[in-house]
DNA sequence: TCATTAAAGTTAC
DNA sequence: GTAACTTTAATGA
């Protein structure tokens, strides 16, 4: 295994305040790997062996509802940790990671948690701080899921894969990681026919462009109406 | 208003 | 070609 390069780390939160050799230290005890579209990184109820960083690519992150259908809760973008079971205090995965795009990610045996929250400032705090936003953002959209109408929570989640991953493009804002309207359907709770419905009605209103797994988003001001106004 | 069913059209491999 | 993905229309809760 190559040796990791220390800027891998250095500008992200959970690290800002380390020195470089204690940065040395944790790449030392990582391991890196990469994972192909569509392959679980981790599965809801195994065992949490290891806890993960992103370095590229994107992950989708599944719950499985006592109902049995799967919800597609966020998305997880490069920089981040995830997996990060012990700082739940849980030795099982609570929810399924899946590759949404071709990805790299770091990750560490789970009894390094204890030595990384103690040791390392910074480190506690923002993982518990991403952990917090986290769990907040999905309170949100499991109210929303069930008081709003569905154009509006489509159109929410059309703006968060935007606002976790927007990258712009001449014509607007594109959503980073490849998209169908069935996995738009699993994060919102509705069929993939009324989100291909949908998001036909907002192409032709000139609000997104959308083909094959890919959305760009041409007028996000009108997203943001339609997730509060009426029509 | 929205899910379901069915069918046909389109694109990627 | 074929499988995967998308669209459209009809029907009914």
């Amino acid at each position: 295994m190559p040796k990791l390069d220390e800027s891998l780390l250095t500008g992200l939160p959970p690290f800002s305040l380390l020195e470089r050799g204690q940065i040395r230290t944790i790449l030392d005890q990582a391991v890196s790997r990469r994972y192909d579209e569509g392959t679980a990184i981790f599965r809801e109820g195994h065992d949490a062996d290891r806890f993960f960083l992103l370095l590229d690519g994107y992950l989708r992150v599944i719950r499985t509802t006592p109902g049995g259908d799967q919800i597609i809760v966020l998305h997880i973008s490069p920089g981040q940790l995830f997996g990060i079971a012990p700082a739940l205090q849980r030795d099982t995965y609570p929810a399924t990671a899946v590759a949404a795009a071709e990805s790299i990610a770091l990750s560490w045996p789970v009894r390094h948690w204890a030595d990384f929250t103690t040791n390392y400032p910074g480190f506690a705090t923002e993982s518990y701080k991403t952990l917090g936003q986290r769990l907040g953002q999905i309170q949100e959209t499991l109210t929303e899921m069930a008081t709003q109408a569905v154009e509006k929570r489509i159109a929410s989640a059309v703006l968060r894969m935007v606002n976790q991953s927007g990258r712009k493009t001449a014509t607007g804002i594109e959503i980073a990681f490849p998209v169908t309207r069935q996995n738009i359907s699993d994060m919102t709770g509705t069929t993939l026919h009324t989100v291909s419905r949908l998001l036909s009605a907002w192409q032709k209103n000139g609000i997104v462009e959308s083909s094959r797994k890919h959305i760009v988003v041409t007028d996000p001001h009108a997203l943001v109406l339609l997730t509060g106004a009426q029509g």
